[in-house]
RNA sequence: GGCCCCAUCGUCUAAUGGCUAGGACACCGCUCUUUCAAGGCGGCGGCGGGGGUUCGAAUCCCCCUGGGGCCA
């Protein structure tokens, strides 16, 4: 037994970060942080075809996002062909594995048949050859699952298998095994998929004579259709949340959720508590649908709970993109405005869509707002009668508890409710028919923007 | 096809042999309110089926069914 706790993400940088892939890193990172342990990163780029270094940055983009830092710098099985190959050949010299060359395809209908037989001594060192692993076709082999059990399977049923392909690189087995070994693995967490390649693995450990770590099998991540999830179910990259306007403290909570439940009746957990529940015991084992709606929900809590001036950095951009922010002005106006809005966002770019008018008056009325509210013929001549009284208020003035005191005197006035003064003001101000409160938007929109509004429909209207 | 894994509301889950199976998202009401949200209150809705074990099974065992994964 291992006495230090080290677990390891190890993506394979031939595609983005998934958000099963990230799942993964994070029960790993959960469990190291809670253990005191270390969480490591490893890069399996042994597919130099298809590996890129393009496709390692945005990986480890996508993990700082999440903000699951790693402790010691990323190991990359590239840097390791050698290793890999001296310990394949060992196992040969103690005849536990033995090269070997693949018979002629033989294609019977549409299938293509592989065979694989020992090479002949003259043909080593001559032709290129693989290296196979020989499993001893009477045992079972098994091992305890931290979160499924035992787990156990006959080894005529594994079968010899490839460790070393006639490139002299490792497969998937052989690199897994040696480099956890050599990064001192103690535990294995990983997806479902990986079960298979369990046993194999093992053998692996024993022929070499190294313990096996512990292994944890985590359970898939699906989309609605209850089919692993992937591209075809929309976005799967960890970055495109990210994009669309997703918090990564948003995803880490909801990834964590998905599968792994602290136990109480509790949705939104944050990461120090999480570190201080997560059991890797308590993950459960069966395949979760990826629920896009429960994560929007989650987002739109941790906007909330969000301080304003950290928002506002967030949607700034947003903003500026679309040419409605630019001086220090604007961006203090801005400040003022996320508290009306951040109610009401479930997506960062929502508070675009929701607050836009705020600094812009290029907007029509809403088709529906114009039939509802504006249609009675003594609306002018009220609004009117609003601008005059609001134009009497002092730009020092203009807050929120003014600006209901005199709209609120001028419906007593005129004897009507409030709420025939309120929403068509609110739909000439801001062309909308639902949004902020009234005065506390017109606070935020500052009294002469307001009367400015304003006039622009009284002329229209006249 | 072979092997392996899994099975509680539509979805995420709690329950670890013992209260009317609890919570969250979504949905639907009511409430608050100038609208929309948010909030509060309430509703709808589940142990896949069949056998056992037990005084008692969502829970333990077996079979079936269904879903998924890996390999071919």
């Amino acid at each position: 037994m291992k006495e230090e706790v080290r677990v390891r993400f190890a993506p394979s940088p031939t595609g983005y970060l998934h958000v099963g892939g990230a799942r993964t890193a994070l029960y790993n990172w959960l469990f190291a942080r809670h253990e005191g342990g270390k969480f490591l990163l490893r890069i399996e780029d042994t597919d130099r075809e298809r590996s890129t270094p393009e496709m390692v940055d945005y990986i480890v983009e996508g993990l700082r996002w999440l903000g699951l830092n790693w402790d010691e710098e990323p190991i990359f099985q590239s840097h390791h062909l050698d290793v890999y190959r001296e310990h394949a050949e060992d196992l040969v010299a103690r005849g536990l594995a033995y090269y070997a060359k693949t018979l002629e395809e033989e294609v019977t209908g549409e299938r293509t048949r592989r065979e694989w037989v020992e090479a002949s001594p003259e043909e080593i060192g001559k032709v290129p050859l693989a290296i196979r692993f020989r499993v001893p076709v009477e045992d079972e082999t098994s091992y305890e699952d931290l979160i499924r059990g035992l787990i156990t399977f006959r080894n005529s049923e594994i079968g010899d298998f490839t460790i070393l392909r006639s490139d002299g690189t490792p497969t998937y087995q052989l690199a897994c095994v040696i480099d956890d070994h050599f990064m001192g693995i103690s535990h294995i967490i990983r997806g479902e998929d990986h079960i298979p390649n369990t046993p194999k693995q093992i053998l692996l450990y024993r022929a070499f004579g190294w313990e096996p770590p512990l292994f944890a099998h985590l359970p898939m991540i699906l989309g609605p259709d209850k089919k692993k999830l992937s591209k075809r179910h929309g976005a799967t990259a960890v970055l495109e949340y990210r994009d669309m306007g997703i918090l990564p403290e948003a995803l880490f909570n909801f990834l964590a959720l998905l599968g792994w439940s602290p136990g109480e009746d509790r949705e939104i957990v944050p990461k120090d508590e999480m570190i201080r529940l997560f059991d890797i015991r308590r993950v459960g084992k069966r395949s979760a649908v990826f629920d896009m709606n429960k994560l929007l929900w989650m987002n739109s809590v941790y906007i909330r709970m969000k301080a304003d001036e950290e928002l506002l950095e967030l949607v700034l951009s947003l903003f500026e993109e679309k040419g409605l922010v630019r001086g220090e002005a604007d961006r203090e106006k801005l400040l003022r405005v996320i508290p009306l809005l951040k109610e009401r966002v479930r997506v960062l770019p929502d508070f675009v869509e929701l607050g836009f008018y705020f600094f812009t008056n290029r907007f029509e009325y809403e088709e529906k707002g114009v039939r509802k509210y504006l249609g009675d013929p003594d609306v002018p001549q009220r609004l009117r009668l609003l601008r005059e009284k609001l134009s009497d208020v002092s730009e020092n003035e203009f807050r929120r508890e003014k600006i209901e005191e005199v709209l609120r005197a001028l419906a007593e006035e005129l004897g009507i409710k409030a709420a025939l003064l309120i929403h068509p003001t609110r739909l000439v101000l801001t062309g909308r028919t639902q949004g902020p409160g009234l005065f506390e938007l017109m606070e935020a929109l500052g009294r002469n923007e307001c009367l400015k509004r304003l006039d622009s429909y009284l002329k229209r209207a006249s």
